[in-house]
DNA sequence: CATTGTGAAGTGATTCACAGCA
DNA sequence: TGCTGTGAATCACTTCACAATG
């Protein structure tokens, strides 16, 4: 399944670990940024204030990709940056086919930053007649009916799936059959697959909650220390589109 | 500052890791569901089923908030759905303050997942002159200008924001002179904070990268095992809108 | 001599496995 | 008997701190 259109050389980056993996993306970005205002080397002080991480972090995570840095002066931009590209394989761009052109599929099938990263939407599907052939973008959107045909003839790399919840297992379960094995999940539902496929969730509600939560907690607590340092507590997730699953409430005491 | 409406009782929930935090939205999300469907009880094990964790995390979660299962019958499913809304502090709603009203904030103020989870949007600002006054379901656009006279109004416990990444920084900074302190932030750049305010972000670029990295490393790895369970590669981030802070593309080997 | 790269220590989360209880 | 609640073991990630070095 999946005609990848990759191929080339291995590279060495077996065995980076997942917490490194995420944040490779936000060290690629800011080397990006520093790239382009001309910017020659950064030391791993500097790459830990422009992304929010400690200086540790942004040694330990780069030193699994191999020791591109030199001592006594930093990194050098253009090279680390390459660097992290072949570690993450953006060394050639990736498919992306959005099931969903509601709100939230149409935000993304629009999101410029989708080429500047190396992304390519191949196929945006709706299920709603009236959604169907109104273009986003150059991008016309087409019937979720196509979605094994549009799969075929273009192989993507990765699925989207931003439908509402209780249309993402049906779409998801189609993209699987039709060779797909990375997904992204916008629907408020847990999507199950077999286990070579990789999903990822992007849950709103669940973000909002969990800050919702720690809001509460800092009510309660004393107001805290200095101010002014960049801050990332870390990412996670947003759904999107109409109505849950359910249709409940929060519950009541028993 | 954020002139909170809650102030009630205290509840238990001191030291709840930031890890279980996180999962107990989700478990939330099927309880309402089950209550739904009139399941009066749940095992550890059907909720680790369902949720795509271990039933081992689950026991452990659930057990953060008190002993609300009942040994050798399972958790009452009303009763620990009120427990856990307790716990994440979601008695009360929450108001939400979105600023950017592109395809992204246009898509979250409309999001009815936002009313059935407890959230309130009490605004919508923008600062295309070309969006504002336009309606998004019963909201109306407001200009950003209004930023600060919306959040002494309305006292919003999250701010949204949903703007271009050249704005972002300016929008948390006022947004954080507004009194808010949980932020949720869309765009793809990192916001710098003080040190009591929360932010999470999502952003779908590095989403997107992970996800290749991982597509990558399968294509060298050999398949893999079973197939059929839940998966849920856990949650991160998602950006939006238009272009990055620079417009940089990949590097080239220095 | 400023800064990397990395062992070693520390911290937090997950998993195991079973005692305790309805 | 079946399932919860939890100590103990394990695993993963972070932080520390410093020797190596261009």
């Amino acid at each position: 399944m999946t005609t990848q259109s990759q191929s080339p050389e291995p590279i060495a980056t077996r065995d980076i670990p997942a917490a490194t993996v995420a944040r490779l993306p936000l060290y690629h970005r800011v080397l990006g940024q520093l790239l382009d205002t001309d910017v020659a080397t950064v030391s791993s002080q500097e790459l830990a204030e422009l992304t929010g991480v400690t200086s540790a972090k942004v040694r330990k995570d780069l030193s699994h990709l191999g020791s591109y840095g030199v001592r006594g002066v930093g990194y050098d931009v253009a090279y680390l940056n390459y660097q992290i590209s072949r570690g993450l394989g953006l060394t050639n761009d990736a498919s992306v086919l959005i099931v969903g052109a509601g709100n939230l599929g149409r935000a993304l099938a629009s999101y410029a930053g989708f080429a500047s990263r190396g992304f390519r939407v191949v196929g945006l599907l709706d299920a709603d007649p009236g959604h169907v052939d109104r273009a986003v973008g150059d991008i016309r959107i087409a019937p979720v009916a196509d979605l094994e045909a549009v799969a075929v003839a273009t192989s993507p790399d990765i699925g989207v799936v931003a439908t509402p919840a209780d249309a993402a297992q049906d779409v998801c379960d189609r993209m699987v059959d039709a060779g797909i094995t990375s997904i992204l999940n916008f629907a408020p539902t847990v999507l199950t697959v077999p286990a070579h496929i990789e999903v990822r969730k992007v849950d709103l509600g669940l973000e909002l909650q969990i800050l919702a939560f720690h809001a509460q907690q800092r009510r309660g607590d004393a107001p805290s220390n200095g101010a002014g340092v960049p801050a990332d507590v870390d990412v996670t997730g947003l759904d999107l589109r109409d109505a849950e699953t359910g249709g409940s409430r929060r519950g009541v005491p028993a």
